[in-house]
DNA sequence: TAGATTGTTAATCGATTAACAATC
DNA sequence: TAGATTGTTAATCGATTAACAATC
């Protein structure tokens, strides 16, 4: 990849937040912007925001500021917006059907071109326009298809049979929704979110705040 | 609340993984383990384990280890987990049905007792059983029931009035499924789920793996 | 030019890891 | 007792913040 340097994964997950601001001061009309006003509307330090931007080049100008325009379009660049992911979806139930009906996946980047499923009322019909197929055809649709990204919406009793037949078959990226960790022995990536572990953070946190 | 010294985000971020953990422990029939043997399974050091857990109290036993069972239950009263809070769901669309769906919450501790929505054809339906409401009765519910935690599943437009409104009700946890940061001047405690930057980072890591 | 603000180096802070005495 | 493993202190590492020379 273009990118140099070796970039921690807390600058990383602070990217998107970026892309979020920058994309809200477009929207406001805003041309040009510091790192202090930033660091103002975002709650993180001036410093900070001046040290991450430039772990991937200098973007702003001296006595000047940063082009919101030029640095969202970096940020873009740099998290692949305008790159496509091919994306299927495995497990049509509640959380599988709502992230089928996220449009704001396809503004980022990502496409998602098939639901996978084994209850054969489902397979067969369509979420958003998404064709819903039968697990048995996914190493076929595979092989077809360039497919980046399997999100993975599945019951947790399944979900490690699951990710490692999909990257058996080549998919190097898997949004994992269950709790279980996945550890796996390729090379895939995976990305996690565990909802019930961000609730029980509430639960902590709002305790411990003596609510 | 009863712990003493202030806990680290970090080690905070750390304890659904303990309680996961534990609970596999539990289930295999392991009654003891070492902090040794859990670093291998969960892939972090021992160290940080021993360090994570002395943030709390001397749960284990100089050259035994650690007591499976009672180091899960000492792990599940830090998190409240026998705490029952009350939770409303407010958005009864794809994810709102999802989050309704979803039995594992009740097991750690959260009860949605009800949902609201704007649109006149859902209210007044059911979701897991969970009765749908007008957003007009909102007010009048939560004095009625106390109410600790909103799950906000809005469109991105209407997401800070709604978190204005719950707060202003004195709800004192947000639970945030929109891509917008909610900076809110009460006391509220708020856990954001940011589907889109998770998936975006998940881009830039198989980006940069080079696939 | 003078003022502003970056890019970048240095200082600080916090989190992780290592080491080991205490002790079961 | 001998061996194992914790609890805890010290060392290291990395991330954040501060400072300031470079420069627009």
């Amino acid at each position: 990849m273009p990118e140099e340097k070796k970039i921690s994964m807390a600058v990383i997950r602070r990217l998107p937040r970026y892309f979020r601001y920058l994309h809200d001061l477009i929207k406001m009309d805003i041309k040009r912007i510091s790192s202090r006003e930033l660091s103002e509307r975002m709650g993180i330090t001036a410093s900070q925001i001046r040290q991450d931007l430039n772990c991937f080049g200098g973007f702003g100008q001296q006595g000047y500021g940063y082009n919101v325009e030029s640095l969202f379009n970096e940020i873009s660049r740099i998290l692949g917006v305008d790159n496509r992911f091919s994306c299927i979806i495995i497990g049509a139930g509640n959380m599988g059907t709502a992230l089928a009906n996220y449009e704001n996946f396809r503004n980022r980047g990502f496409d998602i071109i098939a639901i996978f499923d084994v209850d054969p009322r489902k397979i067969g019909g369509t979420v958003n326009g998404i064709e819903i197929m039968s697990m048995d055809s996914l190493e076929d649709f595979v092989k077809e298809h360039k497919v980046d990204i399997a999100m993975l919406t599945v019951p947790n009793t399944h979900v490690t049979e699951v990710a490692e037949k999909v990257t058996s078959l080549g998919i190097k990226g898997i949004w994992n929704f269950s709790p279980h960790e996945l550890r796996l022995g390729n090379g895939a990536i995976i990305e996690n979110v565990h909802l019930s572990d961000s609730l029980m953070v509430l639960g902590y946190r709002l305790r411990s705040a003596g609510y």
